[in-house]
RNA sequence: GCCGAAGUGGCGGAAUUGGUAGACGCAGUGGACUCAAAAUCCACCGCCCUUAAAAGCGUGCGGGUUCGAGUCCCGCCUUCGGCACCA
């Protein structure tokens, strides 16, 4: 019970660099009843593509099981089909990934693709936010940066719901004050912080936002709506500039990098809304950076408090105003107000005592005010929290007061309320393609979606299908698509998506545990499972660990496992990177070189000056250095090495070039020296094991310098164990084996016990690298003597407490913090005697010359430093 | 833009808990062996000044804490991973 390694299943789809298939110029005729047919096919077509590592839930004979859990789950709601906005290529009619919209860095760029909303099927991972959140608590045995990354990503946030009355008339210049100056908004502020006026009866129904920051709300000068918002639409009916800007909306990636990146933009609806404490007017804008999918598709816009509605708010000219001051800005003008309250001591009384505040009744104060107001315009929103000024009834209140507050306020008439709300989106697993597991489900005119009876599972694909150009094969096949409703027995269509394979890696682990189950597993998956050990990209960090983990506990809640996790411990491997290299094909699309057909140019400084193609030396451009993928092309394949060093070498030479969690730009440079050592490894083990007769070791007549290589031989298993069994840290093991060797090799005591040492040395190293070089560590062995016992059955080395006993210790001596020399001290000296001889060293006492020491630290077993 | 990492010689990297920066390996330089080459072995190998020694400088940049900082804190820069249809 220990290890599970993930497979690549990268294999598990249609390969990428199949350019035939993917440009549609495959036969018309294709069959791929299934994975084996298509490997025949793309056998046949020259493709050399190895499936014996591809993960089996891709293959037809493990669909039932998906579809089986994917029916149950839409029974109980977890499954469901919605509306949902993809990247839409309008040359090629089809969904594009992120990736490839991403200008400079995939095929198409803003201008060629449009967001296109599409019916897709989802599984409510939403449901289990909070569970997959408090788990990570229990996951000691992950990386806290994963944990991190995971925690962020579900984001799970509390503030209020409030609801905005809308009016339908258009606002005028009366509705808030337009100016930006202090001067203008002083003007405002005595205009009215009145009494919240209630809302009349309304044309529109209310707007709902989210906010986690309600006590800015008094600073709210506009609210911002997604271009998708039902509001927007109504408003774009009646004004062409309007529909204008949601077109415009529509193009461009619907990626949260690019939302996030793109320029801030908006237009006024002329709608405005009701604020629920002022009543005040303020207009309703539509912002790009809104999106739909996110709470409610509409947020209360904070110019003062929110950098990016200060932003946006300076653009298009909408005012800013301050209802938060620093704590520091609080106490400064506290400090003011007393000097200034001689008669009224109104000013500090507020502070004091969060009654209402009035900074600028305090000439000082006024002004401290002021200039921190200045700034906010000017500068900068401020986004920390603080004490709320220029807000009525909350002044002086601090985040917690008046959130509390404010919900109170707003639970008691029900124009509001408190909300927890995740940052998590439901898991999207559609896909418009021509192969995969099926998505069973079939559309009824009068029944609707109605999912496939158990019974009738599993839906497979069709056995041939024609390319029809540009859609996906199977949803122009008739034939198939058309069926019977199974509820009414009327004419129906069967759904022609099918799954993400982010399914077939959300449950494999879990098959591993029980080959030939007749369900998705069988009681051993609760003997295996959770799994000890994962190991597996750091780029997986969020998406598929998550989806993992979700899984597991859609398996728990159908009772297939009964554990919570599916991991105990995880490390993550950093990526293997290199360098991209392309030509642009002139449509927008580029043309991934791979690197081993480049040569890169450098100058006589060894810079990079170019590249072009080995096979017409004409110059490509160099893209970003990428992980290793197969859609920028920029694999290196180890079979060249592996071929030329063996298999042993290419292992070690991988694991000694950088610790796992790191990425790591691939680079051949240094092979060469693993190749060395493996040789004069077998070289010193064959030239030893030449003597057959091997001695047993007497620790009690060793000399001294077949004691320190003893010692060495046992802190180098221990230093190896830890590396390995804790660390991860296989390059510091490897280093310290190879310290090993040299120290062996340079020992030449042919006496009894000299050999007898450097036989446990030998034998001792050949198992400390058997994880790393199974097949030459399996032949020494055979070579020291065990002809008739496998390394494989042998125990790991544990070290001797008494060879790793030390009589004495080399301490550093500093002086003032830099090094002047060194002492060589017995293991049990005293901390005076210690003094005296770091004293007494000549560098040392070279730099102490004569003065007396203010200060001596010891730290025993490590350092003295004499400070003057 | 946001989230998570990383930045140390010519190169990959080491320094595990704040305690001798550069382990180990590559590349390089000099030498031994050889008719010669390969292989192997020995020595040197951060920067600066220098015949040499000594001193000084040095872990992306700018500050700070500490007897002592690659390691901790604040502010930046660059690179990599993720940002929901690459998987």
């Amino acid at each position: 019970k220990n290890v599970l390694q993930p497979m690549g299943w990268d294999a598990f789809g249609l390969p990428a660099e199949n350019a035939a298939i993917k440009n549609h110029t495959a036969p018309a005729k294709w069959t791929y009843a299934n994975i084996e047919h298509m490997r025949a096919q793309l056998a046949a077509l020259g493709y050399a593509i190895d499936w014996s590592r591809e993960f089996a839930t891709c293959r037809p004979e493990y669909y039932v099981h998906e579809q089986r859990l994917f029916t149950r789950l839409f029974k109980k709601g977890l499954a469901y089909r919605k509306n949902s906005v993809v990247n839409w290529d309008p040359v090629d009619q089809t969904v594009l990934a992120n990736e490839q919209v991403i200008d400079g860095r995939g095929w198409r760029t803003g201008a060629l693709v449009e967001k296109r909303e599409i019916p897709q099927w989802f599984f409510r991972i939403t449901a289990y936010a909070d569970e997959l959140l408090r788990g990570l608590d229990d996951l000691p045995g992950w990386p806290d940066s994963v944990k991190t990354m995971q925690r962020n990503w579900i984001g799970r946030s509390e503030g209020l719901e409030i609801q905005f009355a809308v009016e339908g008339a258009a606002h005028g210049s009366a509705s808030v004050a337009q100016g930006r100056k202090p001067e203008a908004t002083a003007a405002h502020r005595s205009a009215s912080l009145a009494q919240g006026r209630k809302p009349e009866a309304n044309e529109t129904a209310p707007l709902t936002v989210f906010t986690t920051r309600p006590d800015t709300l008094m600073g709210v000068t506009y609210l911002a709506i997604a271009a998708e918002h039902p509001l927007a639409l109504k408003a774009a009916q009646s004004k062409p500039l309007i529909a204008a800007f949601i077109e415009e909306c529509r193009h461009g990636g619907t990626a949260e990098a690019d939302i996030e990146t793109a320029e801030k933009k908006g237009i006024d609806t002329g709608l405005t809304a009701i604020h629920p404490v002022s009543g005040e007017s303020v207009p309703i804008w539509i912002a790009n950076f809104v999106l739909m999918g996110y709470g409610t598709g509409a947020v209360m816009a904070v110019p003062a408090h929110d950098q990016r509605d200060w932003e946006f708010a300076t653009k298009y000219d909408l005012p800013i105003r301050m209802v938060v001051v620093s704590d520091a800005m609080r106490d400064a003008v506290r400090e003011l107000g007393r000097d200034a309250a001689r008669n009224s001591d109104a000013m500090s009384a507020a502070l004091g005592e969060s009654r209402a505040i009035d900074p600028y009744e305090s000439g000082a104060a006024l002004g401290v005010i002021e200039e921190f107001e200045r700034s906010i315009i000017e500068d900068g929103a401020y986004t920390d929290y603080g004490t709320l000024v220029n807000s009525g009834d909350y002044d002086g209140l601090d985040f917690r007061g008046a959130f509390d507050a404010l919900a109170a306020r707003f639970e008691k008439d029900g124009s509001g309320a408190r909300r927890v709300n995740f940052r998590l989106r439901d898991w999207g697993v559609s896909r418009q393609r021509y192969w995969g597991c099926p998505i069973p489900i079939i559309y009824c005119a009068k029944c609707g979606a109605v999912a496939v009876p158990e019974e009738q599972l599993p839906v497979v694909l069709p056995e041939d299908v024609a390319f029809s150009g540009v859609k996906s094969p199977i949803k122009a096949d008739s034939e198939w698509r058309n069926t019977t409703c199974p509820d009414c027995g009327g004419a129906a269509e069967r759904e022609t998506d099918t799954f993400d394979t982010f399914m077939e890696s959300s449950w494999y682990y879990a098959r591993y545990t029980s080959p030939g189950a007749t369900d998705m597993v069988d009681a051993r998956a609760n003997y295996w499972l959770p799994i000890d050990q994962y190991i597996g990209g750091i780029e997986h960090a969020i998406l598929h660990l998550l989806y993992f983990r979700f899984f597991h506990k859609l398996l728990r809640d159908q009772g297939l496992v009964n554990s919570d996790e599916p991991v105990k411990n995880l490390l993550c491997q950093g990526m293997v990177i290199a360098e991209t290299f392309y030509r642009d094909n002139g449509d927008g699309s580029k043309e991934w070189i791979n690197p081993a057909d480049v040569e890169v140019l450098r100058d006589e400084k060894a810079r990079v000056v170019g590249a072009s193609l080995k096979s017409d030396a004409q110059p490509v451009h160099i893209g970003s250095t990428e992980k290793m993928s197969k859609s920028k092309n920029n694999g290196v394949d180890p079979q060249s090495m592996v071929g030329k060093y063996g298999a042993d070498t290419v292992r070690l030479f991988s694991m000694f070039a950088a610790p796992p969690d790191q990425s790591l730009e691939w680079n051949e440079a240094g092979v060469e020296g693993m190749s060395r050592f493996l040789r004069r490894f077998w070289r010193e083990v064959v030239t030893h094991a030449a003597n057959p007769d091997h001695p047993v070791v007497d620790v009690a007549v060793l000399n001294a310098a077949q004691k320190s290589l003893r010692r060495q031989v046992h802190e180098t298993i221990r230093k190896v164990s830890d590396d390995i069994g804790r660390r991860y840290a296989f390059n510091t093991a490897i280093a310290a084996l190879m310290e090993l060797l040299n120290a062996t090799a340079r020992f030449d005591d042919m006496s009894e016990q000299g050999r007898a040492v450097r036989h446990e040395a030998l034998e001792s190293m050949v198992l400390l690298l058997n994880p790393v070089t199974p097949h030459i560590s399996h032949a020494l062995w055979q070579v020291l003597g065990h002809g008739e016992t496998l390394i494989e059955d042998q125990r790991w080395p544990k070290a001797d407490p008494v060879a790793l006993v030390k009589d004495t210790l080399t301490l550093a001596v500093q002086v003032d913090g830099k090094l002047r020399g060194t002492i060589e001290v017995a293991v049990s000296e005293s901390t005076d005697e210690i003094e005296r001889l770091a004293l007494a060293q000549p560098k040392v006492a070279e730099f102490v010359a004569g003065q007396t020491p203010r200060k001596i630290i010891v730290v025993p077993g490590k350092i003295v430093n004499i400070v003057l």
